[in-house]
DNA sequence: CGAATTTATTGACTCTGGAAAAGAATTAGT
DNA sequence: ACTAATTCTTTTCCAGAGTCAATAAATTCG
């Protein structure tokens, strides 16, 4: 009669957790976490130890979790922990950031480490400066870059576009960048490459990621801040990503700072992004150097030199303006941490203190406490962000 | 063995449906809309046609609802629907808003229908233009205004504080309007008046107002301004009120709107507040305008007279400023409808058309089609606030 | 080696909610 | 007027998830 158990089922194609809540919590937070024993999963999810033993069980079952015994040496008597730990290796993902002039892949395994990186160049639309890509272009991209990253295994493949994009719609609603309105990329990919695939916002991808895997473990609330052509972020309210009513959200670049400021491309004015973005500060600094500067590389190289006092004093202007930017995200909702990547530089050194010290002035009270990061954001970053919105859709978190 | 149904508790202290989130949820569903059909429960809670009956069946026990026939004539075939309506005079509620100067207080029933409403003096403090009144004077009050609305039978007493409120905690942390600091707030009123009491932040408790019974009804994602002295912001996102990590959140006031603008008294610089804060904008009214300007109605005759284009171009001006930081919340969290609640004035009015203008432009793509509402905050509104926060309390949404 | 200790599992029980059938209250049709 | 159709509500039964408490397991300590 002990057989009587039921047999666990094993689905593979979509393998997962979703049957029950509890098992979603708890593959969750061992995913997140790489390993836990099942007390400590119990006290994160909040279940008893009963819940989490039988949740655990069918996770072993199907292979995604599996038993190791603790590396430490138990001290004191009793019993020692068990850890489980997530069977990383079991599946592979593919991520990809679309550029307008190239894609960047990468492989993962289930804890989004990147196993591998391709970058596969677009064909050049004409000589416009900003070219936009044909759809076609980027799913004959996509498919090269399967097959240099291996296609054999991949459980699912996520793409991040920058732009208004509609996940569990899988359309990209509309890019910009791209020049693309209403194109359902979800389902062109996947025929194209019969696998699943999952598609969403870049800055959103790149959140997501350091929420499962990064800054944003064990924080309920934080933000994202994306520095690079234009600026981003993501914010995560209540361990939820937020997407807004009408699927803008986060749209910092376009949070004012100077109402009599700089029209911005998007027929705003005085937009952080009209004052900070790439391609405005170095038009920017080139006037002020009296020579043009092309990279951010090269902007930081003038701000070293010795004359380059006025590319300083623009640069400590423009980090003011973007930690003011970053202080109405604090100041209106309140995150806990905020993690600042820059593309292609640091931005401690290049605006210098001015930046965190204008975004500890301008939080209000208590919510200066928030836990300022900031680090560059690797050029494969976008792409394993992508992979993460992959693995977190694997996993049975539609959002 | 028909009489096995247990009895129905009935606890009249805590009388209410927190046992279950499902009679929570069904309540919660007839008391923001006074009425509903069981089959629209089923729909809005998503629960199914059982689960709402068995929810009911208790409220109905508990007197918190009552059954009523509906009013139109049923038009087709098939069983007329049923409607249960919330019993509101069943219980009453006090709610205190707390002023430097005075107190108001109002009854209300459980629909946070303002029954009566008065207000109490507090001693003046010397002769200082910001009084700051002891706690003793403020309970005192209280216990004066309760015994003016009567205070028999009032289930609980919410108050609405400015500053930084720990609503669980039961403390005003900080307040700078009243000048004070980690005052238990909750336990000596409770002490003092020997009823139940629900302290929270005065912005948040207009929100909870809306959400419950107002401009928030149906929306999941929504924010109130407030503009009076200061200028302060709810926010509601995925129907949860945010109050910040730190208990900071919707500053809006503090949003900088300008990076060198002028210096704000928290600290920072550019905060709208600085700009469009009531004794900041009388001030440079009276500035632009040669002579002083007392009163926002004052203000509105004097922008309306043959020689106010100066002080019109304030407003425009200041209008901007407003809109420009309205915008940022818009652009951060794509909220579906956004209240602009005035004190004394008529913020379309007295803006003129520039603050729709300007929220609109600096509104990046879709999150423009957000639906702005304009209406003057009663004086009453702030206190009715605070009774909100002691219904939502008595009816089970600790927050 | 037994006692103590800590962790994990089991099994009985409870509770919530869903599905579907039954019941109730009405209109429409003949 | 009676029957059928219709629509809303309630009942009944069932399945699943989770808790609690007892038990089992794996260790240290004396």
């Amino acid at each position: 009669m002990l057989g009587a158990s039921k047999p666990e089922r094993i689905r593979r194609d979509r393998p997962i957790t979703a049957d029950s809540p509890s098992a979603l919590a708890v593959f969750t937070e061992v995913l997140s976490r790489g390993s836990a024993t099942r007390g400590e999963l119990g006290t994160l999810t909040g279940l008893s130890a009963g819940a989490v033993t039988k949740a655990v069980r069918p996770l072993l079952a199907a292979g995604l979790l599996r038993e190791r015994a603790s590396l430490h040496a138990p001290v004191g008597a009793g019993r020692p922990v068990q850890i489980v730990e997530v069977v990383a290796e079991r599946e592979r993902f593919v991520g990809v950031k679309v550029n307008a002039e190239q894609i960047v892949a990468v492989a993962t395994d289930l804890r989004a480490t990147v196993t591998d990186t391709v970058e596969i160049a677009l064909p050049r639309q004409g000589r416009s400066l900003a070219p936009h890509p044909p759809v076609e272009e980027v799913v004959t991209a996509i498919r090269r870059a399967l097959v240099a990253l291996g296609r054999h295994d991949v459980a699912a493949v996520g793409i991040a576009v920058s732009g208004d994009v509609d996940r569990s719609g899988g359309s990209v609603e509309f890019s910009p960048l791209l020049g693309w309105e209403s194109v359902p990329l979800r389902d062109i990919v996947s025929a194209a490459t019969r696998l699943p695939v999952v598609i969403d916002n870049d800055v959103r991808a790149v959140t997501s990621a350091e929420q499962w895997f990064g800054a944003g473990l064990g924080v309920d609330d934080f933000a994202v801040v994306t520095i690079g052509a234009g600026i981003g972020c993501g914010l995560v309210v209540s361990s939820k990503i937020q997407r807004g009513s009408f699927g803008v959200a986060g749209e910092l670049g376009h949070v004012c700072v100077d109402v009599d400021g700089p029209r911005c491309h998007c027929g705003a004015q005085g937009c952080v992004e009209a004052i900070a973005g790439r391609e405005e500060l170095l038009t920017r600094a080139g006037e002020v150097a009296g020579r043009r500067v092309r990279t951010m590389a090269g902007l930081a190289r003038l701000a070293k030199s010795d004359d380059g006092a006025a590319v300083r004093e623009l640069l400590d202007h423009t980090g003011r303006c973007v930690a003011v930017a970053i202080a109405s995200v604090v100041n209106l909702f309140g995150p806990r941490r905020v993690l600042i990547s820059a593309e292609g530089f640091d931005a401690d050194a290049l605006f210098g203190p001015g930046l965190r010290q204008t975004l500890q002035r301008q939080s209000f009270g208590r919510a200066g406490e928030i836990e300022v990061l900031t680090r560059e954001l690797p050029f494969s970053e976008w792409a394993r962000g992508a992979a993460v919105i992959a693995i977190t859709d694997f996993v049975g978190h539609r959002v």
